[in-house]
DNA sequence: AGCACGCCGACT
DNA sequence: GTCGGCGTGCTC
């Protein structure tokens, strides 16, 4: 069968519309009887790109002299058969092309170049005649007759130099040849420093443990902060190093932070290997090239780690599985934790979710629609193997106790205009402050003010590519646009009327909540800690140490505050504004809220100060409030399932986003208009739209939206393929889908 | 997604 | 008269 002008079908990273054949016809040539899932380089247009054999022999009639042929072979083993099925099963699901999905595998270019070369020493053959001195001496009596060394570690072992050792190789002491360098990872050490497990922690490690051979199994790990859910999953990662299995652990891009990996350092020995966007492409090379290669390994990253072709994992974790971070909106729309549990079934493996506010998604899948535990722990729900085996950790560990929080309501404690602390607040600062504790203001707002209009013209300082307000930083004197990251200079000039000495500022941000801790407690020592204030991780890693040790005593700050650290001097916690996130009308905003405010009044009194969180609202009679206060997380859940599944909304129903983009607003109208009149109309199925995303335009694109709403049951896939292959999209505007989607924005 | 081809405005 | 804007179309 095999002939010179074999055929091969090759996914080329090209966003191929649904309607076109997923990959492209070449010559095999020198990729001639190459396994399917091999790796190689072909000319595409005027360019050369990576790309996976999907098939042998054409897919189609492609006239002959198109052809073109494997132009080179990755260095490397073919994909395995399960991780193609994973990228396919990845493109299904989310919609997004295959080769687009294939892409962000392949997104670690240097993987497939050829290793880097270095130089070997032994000794010459014929013993040259020379000078001899003590070094060379100490090299040659280094070197019996069959060894041979790499430059750097001979030059290291003899005391000498790779100056000396070149000398020698052309005076002819030595023969050097060139061998590929061989990169070793440091293996951690499953028993480096084991800790001992409580007996309901080592109760659940072991329930999973023992179906860690049994295939695919779900597990929500869900135990309040310091219960121990690190150590229950470092104890079944411990099992995985000795067998010699591969693990990922994919945690939030934030949480990505030193504190995770010193835990890690401290449990096994060595630094965990990290992947994430500002991993070196050296370090991408090596992990990439490891995984594949089915190395022993424990490799802790960001979403994208998601997509590491491993061929002998043995367990997936993923930390903090409630947090948005792990859903990706760009090119390809999918989440992480979805799209790992995903892997494990496909895979055969068990998978971790850990977390001590599960998102409602998890939560269901642990308990079924009931939203209430009322079966034990670890019940496997009638064998129903898609859904998640839900391990309670109620105890923290060390005896601390959980803050007591209270609401301010502000509609009766409200501060003077222009002030952002309740008088309720400000005593508790007082208080705090005197007995040498620190306070942490949460908000969620970056910069001065979110807004700024004239006084004399009554213009808002606007982006003029977005819809949506300049935001004002006083510390870096601009106003941005946080949509687009557009900056202006910060003037004192209506950019409308030129007026000088007439913008005011409306709202709150993180700097002007400073400004009045400043003026309330001058002396007081604050920091700001947000993603301006803290860009860098060294700059981040400074203001976590002065904070650890207590050389602040208000810490005003966003999210980034609010999330994983552990801040041992911390007694008081005032959520600021926790209205905030409510607003809005998004799906999860209940959610999002009870997570971000538990977690913020969790940082108070962790170690042995009793903490009280403070939260200011002007409706404190919220049911989110009230679950908050009482501690009642279960009821909160309760209640949000209920809710949801009253309003039919996910996860009691699918919901998919198709999004619109383009330039020209008419464009994007006409088009839109175009879609609905091909709303497809079956019952059950809703279709809402099309509206202009809350935000019209980001980035001078005018954006429309459709929402769609289908029953469980259904195939929502289907039904947007049917849909959007209807009509072909005129260039110029961009369709995006968006399955599940997160941000209503 | 790239990349080139292609047709209309400000410069060497 | 050329350099360069990004609109349109193609990539086996």
């Amino acid at each position: 069968m095999t002939s010179l002008s074999a055929i091969i079908q090759i996914a080329v990273p090209l966003p191929l519309r649904r309607k076109e054949p997923l990959t492209y016809d070449y010559l095999a040539g020198i990729a001639e009887g190459l396994p399917i899932g091999s790796i190689v380089k072909v000319p595409l247009g005027k360019r050369e790109v990576w790309g996976i054999i999907m098939a042998h022999g054409a897919s189609k009639e492609v006239r002959p002299e198109k052809l073109k042929t494997v132009s080179e072979i990755a260095d490397c083993l073919p994909l395995s058969a399960s991780h193609i099925r994973f990228l396919k099963a990845v493109s299904q699901w989310s919609l997004a092309p295959f080769g687009m999905v294939m892409k962000m595998m392949l997104s670690t270019p240097k993987a497939f170049d050829p290793p880097s070369m270095i130089t070997h020493y032994k000794r010459a053959e014929d013993m040259a005649e020379g000078r001899m001195t003590p070094k060379r001496e100490r090299v040659l009596s280094f070197l019996d007759d069959e060894m041979s060394l790499d430059g750097a570690t001979l030059a290291a072992e003899t005391g000498t130099s790779q100056a000396i050792l070149k000398t020698m190789a052309k005076a002819g002491f030595l023969t050097s040849f060139e061998r590929p360098k061989i990169d070793k990872l440091p293996e951690p050490i499953a028993d480096f420093n084991p800790v001992t497990l409580s007996e309901d922690q080592l109760e659940i490690a072991k329930a999973i443990s023992k179906q860690c051979e049994e295939g695919y199994s779900a597990h929500l790990l869900d135990g309040v902060t310091g219960s121990g859910k690190t150590e229950v999953y470092f104890h079944l990662v411990a099992e995985q190093i000795r067998a010699r299995k591969q693990v990922m652990i994919l945690l939030p891009e934030i949480a990505l932070t030193t504190a995770w990996q010193s835990r890690f350092e401290a449990r096994f020995g060595v630094k965990p290997l990290i992947w994430h966007s500002s991993v070196t492409p050296a370090m991408r090379r090596i992990l990439w090239r490891a995984a594949l290669q089915g190395e022993p390994m424990v490799v802790v990253g960001a979403r994208s780690a998601l997509f590491l072709p491993f061929s002998n994992l043995g367990l997936i974790i993923i930390d903090e599985e409630h947090e948005q971070a792990f859903k990706q909106e760009d090119m390809v729309f999918y989440h992480a934790r979805d799209m790992a549990v995903m892997r494990a079934h496909i895979e055969q493996l068990p998978v971790i979710l850990a977390t001590a506010t599960p998102s409602l998604e998890s939560w269901v899948n642990a308990l079924g629609d009931k939203g209430r535990d009322d079966k034990g722990a670890g019940d496997k729900g009638g064998g129903d193997k898609t859904r998640y085996q839900h391990w309670q950790m109620k105890a923290r560990i060390g005896g601390a106790h959980l803050p007591q929080i209270k609401m301010v309501d502000l509609k009766k404690d409200k501060p003077p205009a222009g002030r952002w602390l309740s008088s309720q607040l400000i005593k508790e600062i007082e208080i705090a402050l005197a007995q040498g504790s620190q306070t942490l203001l949460y908000l969620n707002r970056r910069g001065y003010a979110p807004l700024s209009i004239c006084e004399a013209c009554g213009d808002k300082a606007v982006c003029d590519a977005c819809d949506s307000w300049l935001v004002t930083h006083r510390l870096s004197g601009s106003r941005q646009c946080h949509h687009c990251g557009y900056r202006q200079p910060l003037r004192d000039e209506c950019h409308g009327c030129g007026t000088k000495g007439q913008m005011r500022a409306y709202g709150p941000g993180v700097e002007r909540l400073a400004e009045e801790v400043g003026s309330l407690f001058p002396e007081a020592r604050y920091c700001i800690f947000s993603s301006d204030t803290a860009s860098r991780p060294e700059v981040a890693a400074e203001m976590i140490r002065a904070i650890t040790e207590n050389e602040v005593d208000i810490i005003i700050g966003t999210q980034m505050a609010a999330k994983g650290h552990h801040f041992p001097h911390l007694s008081l916690v005032g959520v600021v504004d926790a209205d905030l996130g409510l607003a809005g009308g998004d799906l999860r905003a209940a959610e999002r809220t009870y997570q971000i405010l538990s977690q913020a009044s969790g940082r108070a009194g962790r170690a042995h100060i009793e903490g009280k969180a403070l939260l200011q609202s002007y409706e404190p009679d919220n049911a989110v409030f009230h679950a908050l206060a009482a501690q009642d997380r279960d009821a909160f859940l309760a209640l949000e399932t209920a809710l949801r599944k009253d309003a039919q909304m996910p996860p009691f129903a699918r919901l998919a986003a198709v999004i619109l983009s383009a330039g020209d607003q008419m464009l994007v109208e006409q088009f839109a208009n175009q879609m609905a009149a091909q709303k497809p109309a079956y019952k059950d199925v809703d279709i809402f739209g099309p509206a202009p995303a809350p935000i019209a335009r980001i980035r001078g694109r005018y954006r429309i939206r459709f929402l769609i709403r289908t029953p469980k049951q259904v195939n929502i896939q289907q039904i947007l393929r049917d849909w959007i292959d209807k009509q072909p999209v005129p260039s110029g505007i961009l369709l995006q889908i968006d399955i599940d989607p997160y941000n209503f924005l």
